[in-house]
DNA sequence: GAGCGTGTTTAGACAGGTCTAATCTATTTC
DNA sequence: GAAATAGATTAGACCTGTCTAAACACGCTC
């Protein structure tokens, strides 16, 4: 049973939708999040309800299963091996590496996937600091960051992951000087829901959404931590 | 005007049939290379003709234009750079190298290609001996390699190319010794079309097809020569 | 609990690429 | 130069994935 790779990009958004939302995804949703129209959307999660890679309810909403599961990790493997790949080796700029690996997972064979990971040393996490699901699928910690939200004002941060899905959130940060590795101060949380930061290499206040910032990742510095002395894990 | 990967293919059958038989491509032909029946042949190589791509006449055959060569070396330059960059780096076996590539070339955008060039320190050649187009496509030779069968019974031999599109050709070569950089020496020309050589690490004889013989590429060892000292290109 | 709006599904058409069956053309053979 | 044959094309069907337009369901409001 060879999955085309549009049906595995319905997989992959229902998947982060889930992810997101926890909750059953909506048709719409999922049309938004593939760019194509609802009526598409209905269509294409019928064959793969047929196929047993989602649960669907009409008008109700979509749930993966576990075989759909399965296929959805395979995939965020090669595509995360492919952005460790492209930067690293590549010089790929960061914001550029989401959409090439996009391309390339659907036709990156397992067989190279593992050689790929061999040849990279077996990297634990992808360069925004998303965790490479291993060779049995497992994640080794779906969400293992500590969102920037959890922190006080005041505290002084490290960026160990970024969100990259939206391209607009992406290039914004990106180009504010938000990567993984990037020092931060936090200086203010307003009541309308904007946190207010200072990077480090950067002079002037970044505002972020708390919507955002609930998806960056980051760990606090120990007080005396000043500089490039960052040996603990 | 974006090429489907499969009209890419039709594109890619062409201009190797071209360049074999040195004529227009019979539909047949194509169907076969391609693994498709004639009428799709017929098909596809209209909407080709219709986007300026081959000139095509009705039960004549198909010819490559311009505009098309350009695509196919395009094609043909991401094919041996991932050819190479799969051989050398993530060590795929020699005979597996083909149909991965063969894949991934659709994928891989012109920008990757022209990274992949620097990290892999403009290779000139992929790991059969054929060479890579360059930026502007322009190859170095076409076929720059002396045919195994220009050469005198009793000569001795390095093999610098081998032919390798057809599956069993390539595998049989393979397991038989025959690569590039394997020392020969040539035992006999026999009257029905086979060529006899006898590889170095192998001790018994291998028996070629003249046919497959054009296509290895050898140039040949100075008398003095007898084991590593091969400096000179 | 009737009406309404949002979101969903059905119906039907279309585009790309494929197939089989049937027809046609070129070329070879006599 | 007519018949036979190999190869090529047309005709028509199918599959996948997409669309628009129209019908439908659910949940909310009054």
């Amino acid at each position: 049973m060879e999955l085309s790779p549009v049906a595995q990009d319905y997989l992959k958004a229902i998947y982060h939708l889930e992810d997101e939302h926890a909750r059953p995804v909506r048709t719409v949703e999922i049309a938004d999040a593939v760019g194509v129209t609802s009526p598409s959307v209905t269509n294409m999660v019928e064959t793969l309800d047929e196929h047993g890679l989602v649960e669907y309810t009409p008008y109700k909403g979509v749930e993966l299963t576990e075989a759909g599961e399965t296929v959805v990790l395979n995939l965020v493997r090669k595509h995360r091996l492919l952005e460790t790949f492209l930067t690293e080796c590549l010089d790929v700029p960061w914001t550029d590496v989401h959409r090439e690996a996009d391309h390339l997972e659907h036709h990156l064979s397992d067989e190279l996937a593992e050689r790929l990971v061999d040849f990279l040393g077996e990297p634990a996490t992808d360069p925004h600091g998303d965790p490479i699901p291993d060779t049995d699928l497992v994640v080794a910690d779906r969400r293992s960051y500590t969102p920037l939200t959890e922190y006080e004002v005041g505290e002084t941060v490290v960026v160990e992951r970024v969100p990259h899905r939206d391209r607009d959130v992406r290039e914004h940060l990106f180009e504010n000087g938000l990567e993984p590795g990037t020092k931060l101060s936090l200086e203010a949380v307003t009541p309308v829901g904007i946190v207010e930061v200072v990077p480090d290499d950067v002079d002037n206040l970044v505002a972020i959404p708390t919507q955002v910032a609930r998806r960056i990742g980051a760990r606090a510095i120990s007080r005396g931590e000043t500089g490039l002395d960052e040996s603990n894990l």
